[in-house]
DNA sequence: GTCTATATAATGATAGAC
DNA sequence: GTCTATCATTATATAGAC
């Protein structure tokens, strides 16, 4: 699959610049932060090379959360080729940064099609990719379990890690050290050796 | 609490048709859509009496919030007060629209303090709340679990719906109706009488 | 409380020189 | 690819008449 690796291959410096300056805007102001102007100053650079660069603002933002899901997807696979894949997912799932991003396009995506369509499309994936990584734990661990309850319990997985990351940033912790330590006692048991 | 009943109380009637119509451009296009003039246009008001009842746009999003969090307890307060809270909360928990309404604001206050802090403050009532039902209705049902354990579960149950409400609105429902089952049946151990 | 009129700044986007 | 210059549009907000 040559569009999941090597994500920025060909991308010039200045694009790539200006991709970088609108996901931090993003992720520090809020979507609405990323305007011409703006992302252009962050970059360093003429707010005239945007539109160079993009044929407009939407598509900006558009290449901008499809660069954000390649590169989800590539991360998620490193993640799952570890040792301990569950447990590093965990991890990575409720590390703040890289899921507040994701919170945000989600807010931005909920009003335009394209950047939804983009973002429902990058989730399957990843929750496919999931499943798949939590079914082989389950085999491995002898703890064999139909599909269903396999595909609820990535779910719940899922949900948690993601409310826990919204909370925190939000400034709400009742109840994460308990349901932090649920679900590490599960991964443990599924998980065991070094 | 004279602030958690009778939310509209006195409010004039264009400061309420104000925020009624921020609330729906919030809701149909995004918090960036909650601009004077469209905020007005869809009041069929003029925009300068949005300056005549807020003092500012951000004040104007604040209250809304604010306005949003008070109901979100008086709802919720109807709900527990239900025959089956537990399953009635649910219900609720997963409704498109309401959880929408959070997300959207969740988005905006990411970015301002004062919204954040009233966010969290409501969260953090919320969740009060909830764990106390949830509590009672272990007790009920003779399935007595300690604190912790009932704290882990309903963020727990509050993260799943919300996921779904979330996951549902961008398109993805993978696991879904699998989660939906496993919750219910718990629930159904939980209350069950009729 | 609601109106007309207006100030001021920021927005996305384009034309054309180099 | 990057620059200067500029456009029309929209944003928040205020002054003052009625």
């Amino acid at each position: 699959m040559t569009d999941t690796a090597q994500v920025n291959a060909d991308d010039p410096v200045n694009r790539k610049a200006l991709l970088d300056a609108a996901e931090r805007l993003m992720l520090e102001e809020g979507y609405a932060a990323v305007t011409t102007r703006r992302v252009a100053a962050r970059a360093g650079l003429k707010p005239q090379l945007v539109h160079y660069y993009f044929e407009s603002m939407d598509q900006l933002l558009l290449d901008l959360v499809r660069r954000a899901t390649a590169h989800g997807r590539d991360t998620l696979a490193r993640v799952l080729a570890s040792p301990k894949p569950l447990r590093r997912l965990w991890e990575w799932s409720t590390d703040t940064e890289a899921t507040a991003l994701q919170i945000e396009m989600m807010a931005l995506g909920n009003h335009r099609k394209a950047i939804r369509a983009e973002l429902a499309d990058g989730a399957r994936r990843l929750r496919r990719m999931q499943v798949d990584a939590l079914s082989e734990a389950l085999e491995r661990s002898g703890i064999v379990d139909d599909v269903t309850r396999t595909d609820a319990l990535m779910m719940v997985l899922a949900s948690v890690s993601r409310v826990l990351v919204m909370e925190k940033s939000l400034g709400v912790t009742a109840g994460h050290r308990n349901v932090r330590a649920l679900v590490e006692h599960y991964l443990d048991r599924l998980e065991s050796g070094s």
